[in-house]
RNA sequence: GCGCAGGUGGUAGAGCGGUCAAUUACAACAGACUGUAAAUCUGUCGCCUACGGGCUACGGAGGUUCGAAUCCUCCCCUGCGCA
């Protein structure tokens, strides 16, 4: 199956597994990138990957990266208008994306105010709030109360930030118009439709309401685009809710977007994200690139190209790499850890990653760690980067031979052993 | 030998009569991290505990006091200065 999606892109389904709807893809970019897929997307914000260089990119055999329009235009603030590109400004072939902007609603909003993740884990005995208290909530964020230093300002047209972090007091705006003119400024291959996640933390009323602005906001921007050369994909949301899902992901499903993106509350614990996967999946088509926001761990991984996600992209390979967590096929272990002073021994065995091929061994590892040393999480996200992205290869080696199941069977069992 | 300054939990270093098992930092140990506010954050960190508390502790020995890491005496030790 083969897609053209204009611009000289196109998408295209090489395998379909047999048992599951695992398969593998090959996205092609103008700028000569071809993706296999199921890929992972590693994030890299300010359109860099933290610790890492260009280079190292490739050497990781990174194939697309994610950075953030959010981020990068206020970071970027006067200086926006001579930016070249982010294919120009990172130095790098591969598949870029951006996100909207549409996360930093939340993340830097609610997320931030009620220090909540996207995903759950909260004690049953909390109730998910009612239809009284999603009001308040909402009423409360229109009015501006407890607008204190950093919160956003969700309006059913757009979002005003204070984000102390860019030095500015003032408030600014985001909204799907701008967004995707930011977007396309910014130049990435594929870019994403200005959305407002919510978290567990948000009632069904409020996630309702949520979900109908993005949809208003997924229309704008496919309305307002106009590069042929980058894909915009359309963003699901609905959290928890089953018929919020479906209803979002068959609203969005039916847009013309180019791919699709699930993100948003994916509810309380691992089985509730799973089902968000199984309700939304079915709505969005099978001929084009599905994207899974913000995951994941490795069984998030595994369970999403289980169900027909193509691309993920989370900052775990990236951040736990800087904390001291090292990724390998038996599971994951920290570094900075005492057991490891002396262990004279590779970060993993057999990995031939850039890390481990200079030499480097846990013990120095280590010690660069217990120094502050940036080399520490340099080499550490250089292993991280390369791991997530071999068991990539090997995933799609898998639906390849046809033995997806099995292999997700075995690389779990040994990846989750307790050791 | 004389003078001065000191000896506090793994280390550094607060405290200078009660609210001190002792601020804080580091180390150690455990944990977290899912569209990056994050090279970050959280917890434990004398011993025992039925988690109410109990016990032993601020160089050593005495003493003053209702009460001492904090005041006094002697001893031991360290650093600096003078011999």
């Amino acid at each position: 199956m083969r897609l053209s999606l204009g611009g000289g892109i196109m998408f295209e389904i090489v395998k379909n597994d047999t048992k599951t709807r695992a398969r593998v893809g090959t996205l092609t970019v103008p700028h000569g990138g071809k993706l296999l897929t199921p890929a992972f997307t590693m994030v890299g914000t300010r359109a860099k990957v933290i610790s890492l260089e260009p280079n190292d990119l490739v050497r990781t055999n990174t194939g697309i990266v994610i950075s953030n329009t959010y981020h990068l235009w206020r970071g970027l603030g006067e200086r926006l208008p001579e930016f070249k590109g982010l294919h120009t400004v990172m130095g790098y072939d591969g598949v870029i994306a951006t996100d909207s902007g549409g996360f930093q609603v939340f993340s830097l909003g609610f997320g931030r105010e009620h220090e909540v993740s996207k995903i759950g884990f909260f004690p049953e005995e909390e109730k998910t709030p009612g239809f009284l208290s999603d009001l308040f909530l909402q009423i409360r964020i229109w009015l501006g109360i407890k607008h204190s230093r950093n919160s956003v300002r969700v309006m059913p047209w757009g979002a005003y930030f204070k984000d102390e972090n860019y030095g500015d007091e003032r408030s600014v705006f985001l909204n799907a118009t701008k967004s995707i003119m930011l977007q396309e400024k910014l130049g990435a291959d594929i870019i994403l439709a200005f959305d407002e996640c919510t978290s567990p933390r948000h009632g069904r009323h409020y996630t309702k309401w949520a979900m109908k602005r993005t949809h208003r906001w997924a229309k704008k921007c496919l309305a307002v685009k106009s590069n042929p050369n980058q894909l915009l994909f359309g963003i699901v949301q609905g959290g928890a809710f089953e018929d919020l899902r479906k209803e979002s992901a068959r609203t969005i499903g039916s847009m013309p977007f180019d791919g699709f993106a699930i993100g948003g509350s994916l509810g309380n614990s691992k089985e509730d994200m799973y089902r968000v996967l199984e309700w939304s999946m079915p709505y969005l088509p099978d001929e084009k690139p599905r994207h899974l926001l913000g995951i994941g761990q490795i069984r998030d991984i595994f369970e999403g190209v289980e169900r027909g996600i193509d691309t993920f992209d989370c900052v775990i390979p990236t951040r736990e790499a800087r904390h001291g967590a090292i990724w390998t096929y038996d599971g994951r272990y920290d570094v900075t850890k005492g057991a490891n002073k002396n262990a004279d021994v590779p970060l993993a065995p057999d990995c031939a990653c850039p890390a481990c091929a200079s030499g480097i061994t846990r013990a120095k590892l280590h010690e660069l760690f217990k120094n502050k040393d940036r080399e520490a999480g340099k080499l550490a996200t250089l292993h991280n980067v390369y791991f997530f992205n071999d068991l990539m290869k090997s995933i799609r080696q898998a639906i390849m031979e046809d033995r997806f199941s099995e292999y997700k069977e075995a690389a779990l069992s040994r990846i989750e052993k307790k050791k």
